[in-house]
DNA sequence: TATTGTTATACTCTATAACTATA
DNA sequence: TATAGTTATAGAGTATAACAATA
């Protein structure tokens, strides 16, 4: 479990000044105390999301896809016949900055934007082939290097017992 | 487990226009399929993050304290003596990024900024009392309010290991 | 010369109001 | 009137370069 009890340092009074430290991690500077930060699930939450991310761009990079434009290929290949609300909605992205996310996706011919026959006030969206393409590409990038790190780094088991967590937070908290 | 099977739905044609749709929870337009944006973790990592900060927020509410500005309160409370480079780099800030932060925070007097005596470039970072009884009471409030949710959610031993793969993730990813 | 705190700046995300064209 | 897509805009958060004071 690693719980980390952390030996109280209790640097900061520096009270003997003869003291010469040997030259272990960073003469004086030591790394600092984490206290509660440790405890708070906020925290590491916060810098593991970034962690991920970074790794998700580095590894997705020969396709330029960031991972909200990952996720919005995702859901256009599994929900065709939508349009730019419901698809937005689902993503958590709110409806005016999801105009230039698509703009960026239509410009380089991955999706389009069909004017709906029913109401002609929606756009459906659509993957082109390229997109298709892209997507399969992006997939298999993720796959065997994106989440094959995150497997490798926690077990398999591991991995699952931390996304089912995660989704539940994201769910019902 | 909460596999989530997600029965198909198969929606998006729309075929009969003279359809008109009982005032159930949202007419014809049903929840959109995730496929396998359940299985990314950055996306779940990501979206729990979001819930678990709003909810910090909202906690924290009545001493309007975000989770950045907390976390350096606690930094400065385990490690006196250490100047605005040394906090900023442990908390993964930049230190341009760090004036405004301290800006804020001394201008309501939870903190000050000292000359250093011995290094007259750096500023020594110090809790005011102030500071210190906002930090305390910020801390009862996450505890009882925030973390406890949490707690409540996962059960303490799942919380426990949620914190320990996060945290595993932000070291090691 | 190098470092600390700082300013300026820019780019991304996110959030809200309001417009247009359709309904 | 209400809704879909859009524009404009403002605010966070984050990133880099460069400057003054100090070492």
């Amino acid at each position: 479990m690693t719980v980390s009890k952390t030996a109280a340092v209790d640097a900061g009074k520096a009270a003997r000044p003869g003291r010469k430290e040997p030259v272990e991690a960073a003469a004086e500077g030591t790394a600092l105390q984490m206290g509660e930060l440790s405890e708070l699930l906020g925290y590491s939450l916060k810098r593991a999301q970034l962690k991920v991310f970074d790794d998700f761009l580095r590894c997705v990079a020969p396709l330029q896809l960031t991972p909200a434009q990952f996720s919005v290929l995702l859901l256009l290949d599994k929900n065709p016949g939508r349009n730019q609300t419901e698809i937005a909605n689902t993503l958590g992205i709110l409806r005016p900055n999801f105009v230039a996310m698509l703009d960026g996706l239509e410009s380089r011919d991955l999706c389009a934007r069909i004017r709906s026959t029913n109401d002609r006030r929606s756009h459906i969206l659509v993957l082109t082939d390229k997109g298709r393409a892209v997507l399969t590409r992006a997939k298999k990038l993720v796959a065997s290097k994106h989440e094959a790190r995150l497997n490798e780094l926690l077990g398999p088991a591991n991995r699952a017992a931390l996304l089912d967590m995660l989704a539940t937070i994201a769910r019902e908290f």
